[in-house]
DNA sequence: TCTGGGGTCCTAGGACCC
DNA sequence: TCTGGGGTCCTAGGACCC
């Protein structure tokens, strides 16, 4: 999908198309109904807090600031811009509606984000434009808003391609196009290259796809280890055999937040405390919603340098509710040193199992004893 | 007044078992 | 008498993605 949450917005406000707008933060009373019915709408220069931009529309990016980038730092460079609050209800409704469509012209979908997926379009009759344009048009319908297609060979490829004639734009790639139209773009652009890939792929002077195939196996294996080496070397010349997943259970869940101030595990203890407590009853919520229990509970750390730590433990028995969430979260703080002041903690719930729906809660099964 | 929240996968080392 | 070789599970951290 094309800006996907600003353009969520925008189906809601249309008044403030063409305007710089990011979208930050979480829930507040903004946008403000006026007495003559008009809307009033926060500006970023009102923003305090420790978040990041979520989004940011092409008017806002012209003016320096992008998604990932603090808020308080985005609110420098734009201060008139509009500042809306994240609404993932919205996003996920119109996700939902999005992805229907597409299933309308293929059944075969793979899931990637609210705004992404995978559809195999290998046994459609249509030639790839023609499907592309069924696609784009059926999510208009559905939506009002516009997406990107690439059609590609494999999954690699097609994501790559997909963003190349963007917004609102088809993408048609072969293997033959290879050399003319991926080799030349920067390494950085193949997903699952990241910041880290990239800087030392950089510093052996390789900075473009093209630069990257032409590189030995053997050589990327030295420098890459085994697995990313070859996988490296594979990507570079388009090769990709990962079959769509259409289906797959949660590996984990977790819950984490960000303070307004970094806490003292001793002198906000109560605060520290609570907010804990409420993590693990928001896991708890997620877990059952899900239908599954934990056998893996841990926590999250990050500290007032950045610094970042986890600890796991695996209980004997599988858990579900906050109570017992909250005593195996508690061993994991009890292991991890806590003299700095800490700026985020988190719960994660991991080694899920299908909950039992089979057995009965306790409650009941008294009444049918003494039924 | 730098740096969100929710995920997946991989690696590496240690414990433990056969 | 020097300490093999798998395999699995667990933990911690890190890269990467949306």
């Amino acid at each position: 999908m094309d800006a996907f949450f600003a353009s969520c917005e925008l189906s809601q406000y249309p008044e403030l198309r063409g305007q710089p707008m990011v979208v930050a933060g979480r829930r507040t009373d903004s946008p403000r109904l006026r007495p003559d019915g008009t809307r009033e709408f926060a500006r970023l220069r009102d923003y305090a807090g420790r978040g990041v931009l979520t989004t940011a529309t092409y008017e806002a990016r012209a003016l320096g600031v992008h998604s990932g980038m603090p808020t308080m730092k985005a609110a420098r460079l734009a201060p008139d811009a509009v500042l809306l609050p994240v609404n993932f209800e919205l996003y996920r409704r119109h996700s939902r509606l999005f992805k229907d469509a597409v299933r309308t012209i293929s059944r075969v979908i793979q899931d990637i984000g609210i705004d992404e997926l995978y559809a195999d379009v290998t046994e459609l009759a249509d030639d790839s434009r023609t499907v592309a344009a069924r696609m784009k048009a059926a999510v208009l319908e559905a939506t009002g808003l516009t997406c990107s297609v690439g059609i590609a060979p494999n999954k690699l490829l097609a994501k790559l391609c997909s963003d190349m004639d963007k917004p609102d734009g088809i993408t048609v790639l072969t293997l033959d196009d290879l050399a003319t139209r991926v080799w030349p773009l920067p390494a950085r652009r193949i997903n699952g290259i990241g910041p880290k890939a990239a800087e030392k792929l950089a510093s052996h002077g390789i900075t473009t796809i093209g630069e990257l195939a032409a590189r030995e196996r053997d050589w990327l294996v030295e420098h890459f280890g085994r697995a990313y080496g070859q996988w490296l070397h594979d990507a570079s010349h388009g090769l990709d055999e990962r079959p769509l997943v259409t289906h797959r259970e949660p590996v984990s869940i977790s819950r984490e937040t960000t303070f307004e101030r970094n806490l003292h595990a001793s002198r906000d203890r109560i605060e520290l405390g609570e907010v804990f407590t409420r993590l693990c009853e928001q896991l708890a919520a997620d877990l059952s919603r899900k239908g599954v229990v934990a056998r893996t509970v841990g926590i999250k750390l990050r500290f007032d340098d950045f610094r970042t730590v986890t600890r796991d433990a695996t209980l004997p028995e599988a858990v579900v509710d906050a109570a017992a969430l909250r005593r195996a979260a508690g061993t994991c703080l009890k292991r991890a040193d806590l003299s700095r002041p800490i700026r985020l903690l988190g719960v994660r719930a991991s080694s899920l199992e299908a909950g039992d729906e089979s057995r009965p809660p306790p409650a009941r099964q008294i009444d049918l004893d003494f039924g």
